[in-house]
RNA sequence: GGUUCCGUAGCUCAGCUGGAUAGAGCAACUGCCUUCUAAGCAGUAGGUCUUUGGUUCGAAUCCAAACGGAAUCACCA
């Protein structure tokens, strides 16, 4: 049963009867109550007083009895100025609970037998994951199970970044400085240890660069002239050749990256279905500027370079093709989008991808618009913002960034310290205890970065540590263990899980109407692609519960029956937790 | 300079498809553990929702402008 659409339709009814005007049921909106009022649906009736032809006062008050009379969900209702305020009787809310206790995947939808692809993560294969990436990763993996609990068939890629100038500038910077150092002998992590080498270039390119500008050299001129960016820049021609002392040095670097990386994402917790490599596609697209320079969307200059001139768009003109025919960035972008459709034929694509990256895919978009590709209109850039520091920008090259493996580490070992000073771990075996602390430093970060609305560019302190009250995942957390002892005891005195009573307690009533929103903040929050409002919905419902915990006995009810109800109802917000942090990747304990 | 995004409590953020006295968390202060987990609950204090104008019965929310911050505008990726 939904209350909702019920009260929408008699409101509908009431129109027709007290006042003989139609109303279309989507401009019956109803709203959560204020806290200060009593009822919990509210039906504002101002905008409607030229409809029904009496004051908004009056017409809440002729609606009010109208549903009194007309429908069994409204036990009472009360009216301020225009607003209709309605309180749901007892039997509806159980009616409702019953409902929501029968279906196992209450709140996940079925099937919609649409694809969406979501391509996220896409890390260089020259640096070791940063914060930043957290945040990418984090919701990417959190929108693709958003959209499965939508009902879409999820595909989940990662384009690595695996070729390039840059890649040249660590494994230049390998071949020069390394001594034949690998993971093993040097005990890092092989992303770790490529990363070492990428600062390394930077230094000594930048001594470079001094020492010509101490000569007198422009900037510009030193940074073109330097040695070693000349080195760089012949190693990825011949990379490019296929030449094979090359080729294999960035096979040898590149597995080892792979392998940190592999660590990393396990210990973050996603995944992916398919693989692309820029080192596969960098070379496609060029076949999708001879289309469309057949189809006029292109034009080619003197030089023989190709172009798109998009100044109708608010955007520039725009190069697709080099003058020597080779690609840039955006070419290898269309011909990827091209594989991808080819290979998956879905209806939507993802991007996660940074906001500085906006125009970029403004550009990419519009362009694919312009060729007529059928999946152009599925495209979507989910843009996040930057993670800042107190001191600015981070920096992969100047080696100011807050490394992802280490900052898991550190919110492990928090939630370790914090755990032992709590000392509520004794029942735990040492593996069960380590679960326990992962689970909780892994699922605070990942909170911590999911509950802020993407757009935003955030600050992280690294000074501060990640809370571990409040609104936080460990609170969450928290109420799902209180919830699994509860279910337990239940189970030991052997409480039947069943629902009959019919009076209800208002904390009881609270707890059961945020339970039946869950389904329409799935839809939002895949609607939006916005995890943030699983977070704030997981966070309301633990709230919510406690709130509940602590008003009402459980086990020392006045029925048995009573228990019994309370036990369903702290098992299926159990339940709900599980599921919305499970949209979250995040996962929640049975004790701690 | 053009374009886009952001500006809400001391700090970090919700709210933004227009509705009542703007909500959380942290930090500060006060209570609550001999009964279900105090990583909790209840409460106090803290706001000209950057500013100005407009639309509206009603604006933090929509529109316009200004101010402040960020990103971007490469034959880089």
């Amino acid at each position: 049963m939904n209350i909702e659409s019920s009260l929408q339709q008699t409101i509908g009814q009431a129109f027709k009867e007290l006042f003989g005007a139609e109303l279309p049921l989507q401009d019956i909106n109803l709203q959560a109550t204020r806290k200060d009022f009593e009822g919990s649906h509210t039906f504002v009736t101002f905008p409607f007083a030229k409809l029904s032809k009496k004051n908004p006062q009056e017409t809440a008050r002729l609606i009010g009895e109208y549903l009194q009379q007309h429908t069994q969900l409204v036990s009472a209702f009360n009216v301020v100025q225009g607003f209709l305020n309605l309180t749901i009787a007892d039997s509806a809310w159980l009616q409702v609970f019953a409902d929501i206790v029968t279906q196992a995947d209450f709140g996940f939808y079925a099937s919609n037998g649409q694809k969406v692809m979501v391509e996220y993560s896409s890390p260089n294969t020259n640096k070791p994951l940063h914060l930043g990436h957290l945040r990418n990763n984090f919701l990417g993996y959190s929108v693709a199970e958003i959209l499965k609990a939508n009902g879409y068939d999820v595909i989940k890629t990662n384009l690595v970044n695996d070729r390039g100038i840059h890649i040249c500038k660590s494994m230049l910077a390998y071949q020069k400085f390394g001594n034949g150092e690998t993971p093993e002998t040097s005990g890092m992590k092989g992303d770790h240890l490529i990363g070492k080498y990428y600062v390394l270039f930077d230094k000594a390119y930048k001594q470079e660069i001094d020492a010509l500008k101490a000569q007198g050299m422009a900037e510009e001129e030193a940074k073109k002239t330097a040695p070693l960016m000349q080195e760089a820049q012949q190693m990825l021609v011949k990379w490019e050749e296929g030449d094979k002392e090359t080729v294999e040095l960035w096979q040898r670097l590149n597995t080892w990256v792979y392998t940190g990386f592999a660590q990393t994402y396990t210990r973050m917790g996603v995944d992916f279905d398919k693989m692309y490599y820029e080192s596969n596609v960098y070379l496609l697209g060029k076949d999708i500027v001879e289309e469309g320079l057949a189809k006029g969307v292109f034009f080619k200059k003197e030089n023989g370079s190709v172009w798109i001139d998009l100044s109708a768009e608010g955007l520039d003109e725009k190069l697709v093709l080099r003058a020597d025919g080779t690609s840039v960035y955006i070419t290898q972008d269309l011909g990827t989008a091209d594989i991808k459709y080819k290979d998956f034929g879905m209806e939507k694509s993802i991007y996660v991808v940074g906001n500085e990256q906006d125009y970029h895919f403004n550009v990419l978009f519009t362009i694919l618009k312009k060729l007529g590709k059928p999946y152009a209109d599925g495209l979507y850039h989910l843009s996040y913002g930057m993670v800042d520091l107190p001191t600015g920008r981070m920096k992969s090259r100047e080696g100011t960034v807050v490394d992802a493996d280490d900052l898991m580490e550190e919110m492990v070992q928090t939630a370790t310290a914090r755990s032992q000073e709590l000392g509520k771990i004794e029942e735990f075996s040492e593996e069960g205890a380590r679960v326990l602390y992962e689970m909780l430093g892994i699922g605070a970060l990942k909170y911590f970065l999911l509950k802020v609305d993407p757009k935003k560019r955030m600050l992280f302190n690294p000074d501060e540590a990640i809370e571990l009250h409040g609104h936080t995942a460990t609170f969450i957390q928290y109420t799902h263990a209180r919830i699994s002892t509860i279910l337990r005891k239940a189970d030991l005195m052997d409480v039947k899980r069943e629902v009959n009573i019919q009076k209800l307690q208002p904390a009881e009533k609270d707890v059961i109407a945020l339970l039946a929103t869950f389904p329409d903040r799935v839809k939002e929050a895949g609607r939006d692609y916005a995890p943030s409002v699983i977070s704030q919905y997981a966070y309301d419902l633990a709230k919510e519960y406690n709130r509940f915990f602590a008003e009402v006995s459980i086990f020392n009810a006045d029925t048995a029956e009573e228990t019994a109800f309370r036990v369903v109802l702290s098992e299926q917000v159990g339940k709900t937790i599980r599921k919305a942090m499970s949209l979250l990747g995040i996962s929640v304990p049975e004790r701690m």
